[in-house]
DNA sequence: CGGGCCTTTGACTGGTTTCAACTTCTGTGG
DNA sequence: CCACAGAAGTTGAAACCAGTCAAAGGCCCG
């Protein structure tokens, strides 16, 4: 249950066995079931999660009820509403599963308590963070400058493995595209 | 000199006269004419800076020559090109000054040598790094979801004493509109 | 005072959205 | 296991928001 997690957080800092330990301890495993709700706008965020198996996924709905992905959380990746995470205020995101999924969550203060007990974690949460937010960079980026079907492209080849795995309309949710827009980019990428 | 620096810190985390000595001895002052570079495209980043006056950008030229402005730093603020910064690649982006700038300037060896005297920074800039994740959620959020007036509304609400002091083309690139557009926005919203 | 950058304005273009209809896929209950 | 309802994807036509290109005016700074 836990193998991903290690090796996700080994990839980052040195951890000891008692270190591994006080996680097990925290870290509590749960099963998601597809379209099964991790957090829903309006609740407060209670959890942050690792994915150990299945696909989830974030997402706001605005005012005019469209919907907009922010987030896709394949194995191996750390998912939640960071906004209500760090201000206890209630999530404007949702978290569900889209595909029958394996978790290890870790409440608000299973997070403070492994802070403490483990100091190591602030260095690997720091990290974490620095390689997300230079992601988000780079999508906000590509989303200004980029037209739609760049784009496309550019999301196929750094998430190949997504792509089969969620309807497309998922994929333009997160570009930020019709679903329309996207069938027919799709129709004209396959003509050439 | 170090006045913004310790309120700035003091708002995340408490710390002590020992370790407020240790940052004295690490930030580097500097000044920034108008128009002076602290990065440009290409070289590898040394410093992250901290803002105790002035006003700062951070910006990126794409392919086709089109400039996008990621970031204003003002007093207060934190800048550097973070991708850069954790990877040690050269930088994607350019920092500049948009009003002369009185900067203390963290190099990535003080950075690492700032941790291990004074671990409860990892702390700190963790939390620095979650306000400004969720910031830029917010910003990638509204690009995609609001048209060209919102954004500009947005703005002007959210960093009103930017808008005075920086140009407008300035703003139109953050915002990621043209200039022309934006001319047309507030010819709209001047008329109403 | 002059040059160059910034901003404005106009006409035109075009990529994307919107709306609507139709087809295909999928999952659930009889 | 089939049938069928609803969801997902496709396609077309029309509308629209913002971009592009070009030119003119304004303003700041050397």
């Amino acid at each position: 249950m836990f193998e991903k997690l290690f090796e996700n957080i080994r990839k980052k800092i040195v951890i000891t066995e008692r270190e591994e330990e006080i996680c097990r301890s925290l870290f509590i495993p749960k099963k998601l079931r597809k379209r099964q709700y991790l957090l829903q706008q309006g609740d407060v965020t209670k959890y942050t999660a690792f994915v150990e198996k299945g696909l989830l996924r974030s997402y706001i709905i605005d005012d005019k009820g469209a919907e907009l992905i922010m987030q896709f959380a394949p194995e191996g990746w750390w998912i939640n509403d960071m906004y209500s995470a760090i201000t206890g205020e209630p999530a404007e995101q949702n978290i569900d599963a889209i595909e029958d999924s394996e978790l290890l969550l870790l409440t608000t203060q299973g997070y403070e308590q492994l802070m403490q007990e483990a100091p190591v974690f602030e260095r690997f949460f720091r990290l974490q963070l620095q390689n997300s937010f230079v992601a988000l960079q780079r999508r906000l980026k590509g989303n200004i400058i980029l037209t739609a079907e760049e784009k496309y492209k550019n999301f196929i080849q750094a998430y190949p493995n997504i792509v089969q795995r969620v309807p497309q309309h998922n994929i333009a949710s997160f570009l930020g595209i019709t679903p329309e827009s996207l069938s027919r980019i799709r129709k004209q990428m396959a003509e050439r």
